[in-house]
DNA sequence: TTTATATAAGACTAATTAGATCCTATTAAT
DNA sequence: ATTAATAGGATCTAATTAGTCTTATATAAA
């Protein structure tokens, strides 16, 4: 598996957006200040985010990124999987071709308890509820407007 | 975090080992032919386990890699720890300083209970229950000799 | 309609890591 | 001594990550 950069990028803005408000659009370089992510880096995220249908990008002029669901209906699971893909611990899950008895092997059910928990944990956090108190996101630039 | 292919090795060998009986001596052709691991690359993954005291080599003609501890207190989480490091799902985890207010962050809570429950699981697995029933290495060579 | 302000998207790049492999040294049984 | 092993440092290649650069396109407002 990999929890990359881009889906920490991914996370803090589809959060920063859930802060903003549902119908905000918000541009690419407010976005990108306050919450630390290189604005050129977060347009290519921002691309992803909006083909797996969790943002809608407004072109031009006052042009930005705005919310598609409502927080409650987005997990930090949608969110990573979007970007890097669905979570795999190792190899051997992923490919299970790739080892000869996968289905009868004791190490590869505990891998697959495992990677159902980290899942299972990631989807019941939702957007919404993982703005309630306060986030990695900087306070002053949170709910501000 | 990472479950490289180096540790999965590691916990080949150390499962092997299990199988073939607490005080013998196998050498590193044998465990990198039955498990399919790149024999010098084996080599190394040994040292690593040697220095943190999963087994004992022995060198020169003869030689080969020997069980310390009894399968039964060895875990999945202490063999890939040994290898890769502690596991932490992402960055901010493993430096919290480098997040502004981590412990009161939502996001870092649910990456947190994530983690222990993972690391929980493996280290619930240990090698003995882990070689009970089939596991992914080779029925042929499994318990021979 | 022109200008300024935005994002789009493909190509490119630098740094890091993974996954080994090579080579020479050392160790120990026979 | 010879042979069969591992030790350990150096090196190498490919893949991945984390971006940046550049040119094009879209839109609001003057």
């Amino acid at each position: 598996m990999k929890i990359t950069r881009a889906s920490e990028y991914a996370v803090r803005t589809i959060l920063y957006l859930s802060g903003r408000g549902e119908d905000n659009c918000v541009s690419c370089r407010e976005i990108s200040e306050a919450m630390e992510i290189p604005s050129q880096f977060l347009g290519k995220i921002a691309q992803v985010l909006a083909r797996a249908g969790f943002i809608e990008i407004v072109q031009g002029a006052r042009g930005g990124y705005r919310l598609i669901h409502p927080p409650e209906e987005v997990s930090l699971l949608d969110v990573i999987e979007a970007v890097t893909g669905e979570i795999f611990l190792n190899d051997c899950l992923l490919r299970p071709t790739s080892c000869r008895r996968s289905d009868k092997c004791m190490v590869h059910q505990v891998w697959k308890r495992a990677r159902e928990q980290l899942r299972h944990t990631l989807r019941e956090a939702t957007c919404s509820s993982l703005i309630q108190s306060e986030t990695c996101m900087d306070p002053d630039t949170k709910k501000t407007r």
